[in-house]
DNA sequence: TTCAACAAGTTAAACGTTTAACTAATGGCG
DNA sequence: CGCCATTAGTTAAACGTTTAACTTGTTGAA
């Protein structure tokens, strides 16, 4: 078949193991075999079974990821470019990725996706909102665990987060020095941290600027935070909260909703009514208006998420917390009151 | 540790060949043993390990994905959707998918992708265009190898690709319908064989209807195939053929990008201008107008990806070619001349 | 000179499966 | 009854690595 770690000892005219401890990086070979070995081994082409090697050392090599099938296949390729980030840092350390996508009501009698059960990862990245008993039943094979853009109740894991919180506080201090003071929040599934926080940032910015947080402007009963609950939750507010002036949307698909709706209703965005997203979703800079939004850098979310499970495989280190900043991205959807 | 295959043949009483010929379906076992090994499986949780599995039998239970790394994080998820539907077959059938991206300009020197070297597929789905040195290097390695919504010029590969022609054909018939004559084609790089049957679909179109194919209003020479690309090929179109009615764009990106450069020169879509695209991206319904365009099953391509390369697999059967049939959305973007 | 300590490499077992080759039991047929 | 075929299961080798334990050779301090 295709060359083994036995044709390259051959050639190399020294043990298996010594080629074995050269591949590692073992310290115990001295630079002129491992130049050999080496050499060897270029000559040959020879790269090591994945198979032959995850047997016997337990190191699959392999990282799991995890994604709920309606984050990764919804029109935002938020998920996709932060499994991006993940594969791109993978490539670099000899890691691989393995995508699964669970359904978002994993109920009890399921079973866990297969790379665990058959023991092929070492480690595995959660990524976005993902059921709680997943991530229960997941806590028990004691399998390193990293959230990204997410984290469960218990906070005993690693994780990598957006500042949302800053964030949330940035969009809505933009609004309020263009002399907006009637902010709604548009913002559906509200159980998602992420949109908590965002939340949280709006409510800080209003706070600090002396503008009473008002309960009505605040809408966040929407089944889902996608384009249609945009456009509904727009519905709701502007039915009932006309003097609104400027929505602050937890994210860009219900910002495109927001606009859509307000389009429809005959109201001019920014001249009526400022609109401001979150996320920075390409498809933000082609819709009219173009949409005024907080970037968030969705591939550095992947790379650091990678970053951490390797550390945790390797030293397992105490459960660590990276924040991500985001940006405003100024475009045409907000402006001067 | 986990429990073995060895744990497994000691509670039910058989040798681990036993449990082994069970597991993978042998007709050599009665139906009582076959009931009792199948219990203990259950009771102990038993699944047989990947890696061990791997090294003895060569067949890893894993199908590589690639895709160029631009068209995976491009803005339309199309090729998320295709592999979303290889992940969901994969998953019936107890198979794994590994998806690496490769870098648009594979040249000589640059490895394969790892699980290439490292034996850790059975097979290998290629989406979209890839370089040609690429395709070339993996055909040397003998692996099973299908493409999907692309094929190389060597035509000895199974493949499921998007029937374009058709596609085209219909999306300019539709034009002609609405009694459009001066009906122009944008598409970027003519190298892709997709976009290059889209075109003869639009030719074969005008040519059954009697209206003569005007090179001037075939705009091929954009390098890419994105919305930027739309906007400068409508430009230079609109600048030098005033009198062009309708558009068909080779994709929905390109004719969002034909839209907003239309905005912006004040003509409207679709009272001035009828615009229609190809493979209705989820943006094509939010942007304004809400886009005309040819449906492209996207899942469904992956699906039958998967499907073949099982095909391949396990009864190399001689190569094959699926062709997915595409659907009319008709949408704001296109009207009655 | 002796011997401990170290450096550099080798030996061989182990990882958890699959599968070819073998065995034992049963049944059918002349 | 004797023999061959068939059925149902077992034995043991093999897959390609890693790694603990061992060996051999060298260095340098007492």
């Amino acid at each position: 078949m295709s060359t083994t770690i036995r044709d390259v000892a051959k050639k190399a005219n020294v043990s298996t193991a010594t080629v074995s401890l050269v591949i590692n990086n073992h310290k115990r070979i001295s630079p002129a075999t491992r130049a050999k070995v080496l050499s060897a081994i270029k000559t040959l082409d020879y790269h090591p079974s994945r198979s032959a090697r995850g047997l016997v050392s337990n190191r699959t090599g392999n990282i799991g990821f995890i994604l709920r099938e309606d984050h990764f296949s919804k029109s935002e390729p938020f998920y996709t470019k932060v499994f991006l980030g993940t594969e791109f840092e993978a490539r670099e350390h000899e890691f691989y990725v393995l995508l699964t996508t669970v359904s978002p009501e994993f109920h009890k009698g399921e079973v866990l996706p297969r790379f665990v059960l058959e023991r092929n990862v070492d480690g595995i990245i959660i990524a976005g909102k993902v059921p709680q008993e997943l991530t229960g039943r997941l806590g028990e094979y004691k399998l390193p665990l990293v959230f990204a853009d997410y984290y469960p109740p218990e906070g005993k894991y690693s994780m990598v987060l957006i500042d949302n919180i800053a964030g949330g506080a940035d969009a809505t201090t933009h609004l309020i020095q263009r002399n907006h003071r009637n902010i709604a929040f548009v913002g559906g599934d509200i159980e998602h941290p992420s949109i908590l926080e965002r939340l949280q940032g709006y409510k800080i910015a209003l706070e600090k600027a002396n503008i009473p947080v008002r309960n009505e402007w605040i809408i966040t009963d929407a089944v889902s935070t996608n384009t249609e609950s945009g456009y509904l939750s727009a519905k709701y507010l502007f039915d009932r909260n006309p003097d609104v002036t400027a929505v602050f949307c937890c994210n860009d698909a219900m910002g495109i909703g927001v606009v859509k709706y307000l389009k429809e209703k005959g109201l001019r965005v920014p001249q009526d009514i400022s609109v401001i997203g979150f996320d920075d979703v390409e498809m933000s800079a082609f819709i009219d208006p173009p949409l005024t939004t907080m970037r968030v850098p969705k591939e550095e979310v992947g790379v650091h998420a990678m970053r951490l499970i390797r550390q945790v495989i390797q030293t397992d280190a105490k459960p660590h917390k990276i924040l991500v900043p985001v940006k405003l991205i100024e475009r045409e959807s907000t402006r001067q009151l």
